[in-house]
DNA sequence: CGGACAAGCTGA
DNA sequence: CAGCTTGTCCGG
């Protein structure tokens, strides 16, 4: 069974769309889907004539369930009329829901995750009741972008198979996304709605902004659910955005579909990209996605369209390798070539932050020895290695302890794996300017009067300029033992390029890569600024090892795991123990996996079932 | 999920 | 056998 059909079978319950018809004595009754999870099945209210609010499918209700009042969703018309039940009367409105195109994707969502609709349901409603719309504004033509990327994305809106264009990180898309809004939303006789879907919260608000200037109508989805709802001509948004209200679907544009932020890992696992292309499928509309380092998640089976080769590298960042094999292990993490290119960028830029270090370590240092012993330190608990900041601290079991040898009761101790406060201490010395340390944690005055940062990624995120930014650490990236490693550590190159600018403007700044594997196929894609060398052998292990998008797999997790993986084996799936109580189950495609966990019930020792993760 | 109700366990 | 825990069922 095709994926269509599926989705069809699973679309089965929603009805009509807003206020019926309905004689006026007759009694309307409605299917409601509930808020709680477990109960999966449609059940039946009496809607009692005095009801005042939206009564369409999608609509949010009060509802009383087991002596409780539960939240729910408006999800059929009228139902089984022949009912053996003593009905029970809808509570109360609680305004606005997602339109039933919306209903729709989240069944589809909850049968291809192996999850249940109301997980989706509950992203995609407002937070707040919604009692009345605003009116969208009247959309003005506008004029046809004739940049390279406005015609590209012109030409990717006229195309209902699902597109990806590669460019350079540092690449500007906004004119694809003009070229979309000229083809999508000029002169339709619907008002029709384009979505834009970006990484976080702050590019949405920027691209919201942006648009506006120029004139074209847009709205943030994070405080804009009531205008979403309405028809707005543009709605941009974050991941949950993929389940925008908006009532007539013009497009979908996902900027930096390679951002691990569109793949959740949590429970329900479940993507941007393959719930994005289900929705524009459904109705009829081009999806397009644009990414530096499409992975194979990413293109499964999309349409590539790039510019020239030229265009493409000239928006990767100008990139400088230090070869940490010839470095004298004394200066650490911070080499001399780094010290070196950091004072020329701190003469170049005068006033801002001139230079960010990037290194996935927090506190001091992650691996300390005693000075007078060498005896590692490690945790008198679980004896794994023990991580300094005031104290010495296992990130095992959370014990600490004081700063004392456990073999000779020395205090002072040799750091032998800087993390970034110390290494933000030492460059402070290095280079005689104010250095701080950034962190996810660190709050919003942490880069005051900073002329350099020492920070995990989270620096990438905080600061828009730099002059010089090195990834102190490259190999850590490099080396991580998971399919798609390699496609995230020159994603993270890129990210780290939009802070410097394109290779070929002598403003722009330089990202400097600390490495011991000068030849591996990253460090040339980077140093080329041509990823597809490293994007096409993303494809090519995926597709020998069956991994999505070439195969589907679930990870079963918890002590019902090795029975439900019984289960499933004995329904064509195959399976493999991974620990205990965990196990990896996979099938020839994406149906014939979701199709054999819907039809199997889970037993009753609990199992969490995350269907095609990310990260395998 | 969480309330209801049934079946099982304990202690005087 | 009351009083409490644990398990299973089901919701309109």
């Amino acid at each position: 069974m095709g994926a269509d059909t599926q989705s069809r079978r699973h679309a089965s319950g929603a009805g009509s769309l807003t206020f019926l018809a309905v004689p006026d004595d007759a009694i309307r009754r409605v299917g409601i889907l509930t808020e709680v999870a477990a109960i999966e099945k449609n059940l039946d209210y009496e809607l009692p004539s005095e009801f005042v609010g939206p009564t369409s499918v999608g609509s949010r209700v009060r509802v009383p369930l087991h002596g409780r009042s539960v939240k729910g969703w408006i999800v059929s018309d009228a139902s089984n009329a022949d009912s053996q039940h003593d009905v029970k009367k809808v509570k109360a409105s609680l305004g606005f829901g997602p339109p039933p195109e919306v209903i729709d994707l989240a069944r589809w969502a909850a049968w291809r995750w192996a999850s249940q609709p109301a997980r989706f349901l509950s992203s995609a409603s407002p937070e707040t009741i919604v009692r009345s719309l605003p009116t969208p504004p009247r959309f003005e033509p506008s004029e046809a972008p004739t940049s390279p990327l406005g015609v590209l994305g012109i030409e990717c809106a006229r195309d209902l198979n699902p597109s990806v264009i590669r460019v350079g990180p540092v690449m500007d898309p906004f004119d694809i996304l003009l070229g979309m809004v000229k083809e999508l939303l000029d002169d339709s006789t619907l008002p029709k709605s384009l979505l834009v879907l970006v990484p976080g919260k702050g590019y949405s608000r920027r691209l919201v902004a942006r648009l506006s200037r120029r004139g074209v109508p847009a709205v943030d989805l994070a405080d804009g659910w009531p205008a979403a709802r309405a028809g707005w001509p543009v709605v941009v948004g974050t991941r949950s955005a993929c389940f925008a209200p908006v009532p007539h679907l013009a497009g979908i544009l996902i900027l930096d579909g390679e951002d691990s932020r569109f793949f959740s890992e949590g429970a329900p696992t479940w993507n941007v990209i393959d719930m994005a292309r289900q929705r524009s499928l459904e109705a009829k509309a081009p999806c397009v996605v644009v990414s530096s380092t499409p992975t194979a998640l990413v293109m499964n089976g999309a349409t590539l369209r790039e510019l020239d080769q030229t265009t493409e590298s000239a928006h990767w960042p100008r990139v400088e390798v230090v070869d940490l094999r010839e470095e004298d292990p004394r200066s650490g993490m911070l080499s001399s070539r780094l010290i070196e290119m950091s004072r020329a960028a701190l003469d170049a830029e005068s006033s801002e932050v001139a230079v960010a270090c990037i290194v996935n370590r927090k506190g001091r240092a992650r691996l300390v020895a005693c000075r007078r012993c060498s005896e590692i330190a490690r945790c008198e608990n679980c004896e794994s290695s023990c991580v300094l900041d005031e104290k010495l601290e296992c990130p095992r079991c959370g014990t600490s302890r004081p700063v004392i040898c456990r073999s000779c009761g020395a205090t002072a101790m040799k750091l032998l794996r800087l993390g970034t406060a110390q290494l933000a201490v030492e460059l402070q010395a290095l280079l005689g300017v104010n250095v701080k340390e950034i962190t996810a944690t660190s709050g919003p005055d942490a880069l005051k009067g900073a002329r350099a940062l020492v920070g995990t990624e989270a620096i990438l995120s905080r600061v828009r300029h730099a002059k010089l930014v090195a990834l102190l650490d490259f190999d850590h990236h490099l080396l991580a033992p998971r399919a798609g490693a390699e496609i995230s550590a020159l994603t993270l190159i890129g990210r780290a390029g939009r802070l410097v600018g394109g290779r070929t403007r002598p403003e722009s700044g330089a990202v400097l890569i600390q490495t011991r594997l000068l030849d591996h196929p990253v460090v040339v894609a980077a140093e080329h600024g041509d990823p597809h060398l490293v994007v096409d052998a993303d494809v090519d292990l995926r597709r020998q090892l069956h991994l999505p998008p070439f195969g589907s797999l679930a990870r079963l997790k918890g002590p019902g795991a090795l029975e439900y993986a019984t289960l499933l084996e004995a329904k064509g799936c195959q399976s493999a123990p991974l620990g205990e109580t965990e196990f990896l189950v996979q099938a020839k495609s994406t149906t014939a996996l979701s199709d054999c966990l819907a039809g199997t019930p889970r037993p009753k020792a609990g199992v969490r079932v995350g269907v095609d993760p990310e990260s395998v």
